[in-house]
DNA sequence: ATTAAATGGTACGAAATTGAACCAAAGGAG
DNA sequence: CTCCTTTGGTTCAATTTCGTACCATTTAAT
């Protein structure tokens, strides 16, 4: 018998495909109209790290092939809410920006969910849910890191 | 200053979307030829609750629109993993049933994942990550339970 | 300087997801 | 029994995801 009992990841892993599912329909319920949960990433991305990555960044900050982020930004460029520059140092490659109205529908979107959060952080025990988030990081950090080995 | 402080919740849930998606990435990588996340699922969930349920009870465990399920199974019937029967109790549904082959790419799956799992828990606080469960699924079962409320 | 290899990005097509519309069977009201 | 509503399921079309192929530019090697 090992010593490593896997099969506390199954239920772990199957936990957090339910919660990522059912959080997910939540920021999809604050946002406007078609909006979906990748192109408020995207948003909310460039407001935390700042503005000006290129495409091929962005793809890997989410991990999804470049194609898909191709897409994902040319339908917020549709809406107006990123702008698409050349990039001046290499010119293969653009640079991202966020346009006003995508900085607005972010910020919109975050007071949204904060106001359904609070809802939810009432009936939880936040200081629990507080208390596993170093743990959740450590194993997204593992999960990362031993990526493309086998 | 509000006494609940939605912002850990934006976090957490940002780790646990990004575990979804190195988890599920993992788990396609040992499924066979096309086979994806949903797939497996179904042959799993049928290993678990036994088999006979209709497409609607598959549909409401997992939580997507019927149609969504009504394409999963097509796919896994094509590749002969389950099989279909008409419900002898209601004319208008269907009942689900696993073949030998289904079970069999189940079983070898979960093999597969196990061995993974039991190198990835090597690099890991394994009594950490098994102690936030319990918060896990009181997060899961709460939203699930606040779902379409205002 | 030339050539080869690597990198950023797009076009295209196949598969997946899902809402709208629809059909058939079941259930309920009278 | 008849009509109306509800329910299970599929078809269809629009959108998303993503692998393959491809082009343009940059980098490295000689």
């Amino acid at each position: 018998m090992p010593e490593n009992n896997p099969f506390p990841l199954f239920e772990i892993f199957n936990e957090i495909g339910i919660i990522e599912q059912l959080s997910r329909a939540r920021l999809e319920a604050r946002l406007p109209d078609g909006m979906i949960a990748p192109h408020f990433s995207v948003l909310n991305h460039l407001i935390r790290v700042g503005d000006g990555p290129t495409p091929i960044k962005l793809a890997r900050a989410f991990q999804v092939p470049k194609t898909s982020m191709t897409h994902t930004l040319k339908m917020l460029e549709k809406r107006g809410m990123v702008e698409t520059r050349s990039n001046p140092d290499d010119g293969r490659s653009k640079q991202i920006w966020l346009t006003p109205k995508g900085r607005e529908t972010r910020d919109q979107t975050i007071a949204a969910l904060a106001q359904d959060f609070s809802e939810l952080a009432q009936g939880i025990d936040m200081e629990a849910l507080i208390a596993i988030q170093p743990a959740l990081t450590a194993l997204r950090k593992h999960l990362d890191a031993s990526r493309d080995k086998s």
